[in-house]
DNA sequence: TTTTTGAATTAGAATTATTCTAAATCTTGA
DNA sequence: TCAAGATTTAGAATAATTCTAATTCAAAAA
């Protein structure tokens, strides 16, 4: 089960329909067949995967793709705004083709990643930012337990007992 | 000038005064002159610098200290909760010795980075997080132009030709 | 249609940041 | 003083990514 499904958010992408194309053609890229393959494969079959994710998940169906190609879909579609970069820690870079404002939850029990919203203008309001600054992107990572997680952990014991000190 | 001075923040560190030395002890650690000559390089001389810069700036004073010992100090320093990681990019990672809830703001213009403050209940309102999640951290980086960037980006043109568009 | 031009793909080399390893040195407590 | 273990070190190893140069491919021009 993907993360995607087992925290059952609805997963939603800056390309649903022909997006795809017209986004790479404003930025004088062609659609190949590598390309509409990689990017299916980042937002249908895995969660926030790293390259090397995609490139193995490539390959299933498109056995003689090689890794240079999906470094080099993925920095395109990065250029042309289709995918963005997470970086979560100091491993690899992961890719996420949700391209709306959203946060990242990192489960640190089970280690799956998945998107929170979150509301740009009272984010902004929230941040004590200096006078003059101009903010043109967020990038924000939750770290912590997940639902499910925290379900585990807690059933054996009784609430009052629980250490989980959430903030 | 560093950013801290440039940006004219104030710095709020986790160790003024012997904590530095508890904290080790607590740890199982011991206070010795290379550790207490890499921490002072984070705290005072740079802002949150990468290992190369820390370790660069450290031999000016202590020439013999070798890049593994820079590497495992800021490890432990990690560990025992006297520095935190930043990774803000696919570049190298950042210490920051900055233990408070604050977020980072990267300039796109200079490449400077600073601290900016917020509150982690009002954060975490902001946040669309799921039922039964138990947030324990939040990372979050800003990407604009800093104060000084977008004043040298604007006083060549009126304010209604700006193109910036913040948010 | 053929040619030309440049984009896309590729394997493998190179690079960068970091971690590992094993030896030498230093500290502390017995 | 000795033993145990922590610290430091150089250099090797690793992981992720980027670069390079050759090849293939596709679209536009002739």
């Amino acid at each position: 089960m993907s993360a995607r499904d087992k925290h059952n958010r609805q997963g939603r992408y800056a390309a649903p329909a022909g997006d795809f194309e017209d986004r790479l053609q404003a930025s004088g890229l062609r659609m190949t067949p590598h390309r509409e393959h990689v990017f299916s494969v980042v937002c249908r079959e895995l969660d926030h995967p790293t390259a090397e994710q995609v490139f193995l998940k490539a390959k299933e169906s498109m056995p003689d793709i090689s890794m240079a190609t999906v470094y080099n879909c993925l920095e395109k579609f990065v250029e042309c705004e289709l995918l963005r970069l997470v970086q979560l820690d100091r491993g690899a870079t992961r890719y996420c083709p949700n391209m709306h404002d959203h946060s990242h939850y990192y489960c640190e029990s089970c280690g799956d990643v998945f998107d929170v919203d979150f509301d740009r203008r009272k984010l902004r309001q929230v941040l004590d930012l200096p006078q003059g600054a101009i903010p043109m992107g967020y990038e924000v990572a939750v770290r912590g337990l997940c639902p499910s997680c925290r379900e585990e952990q807690t059933e054996d014991i009784s609430p009052n007992q629980s250490k989980l000190q959430p903030n």
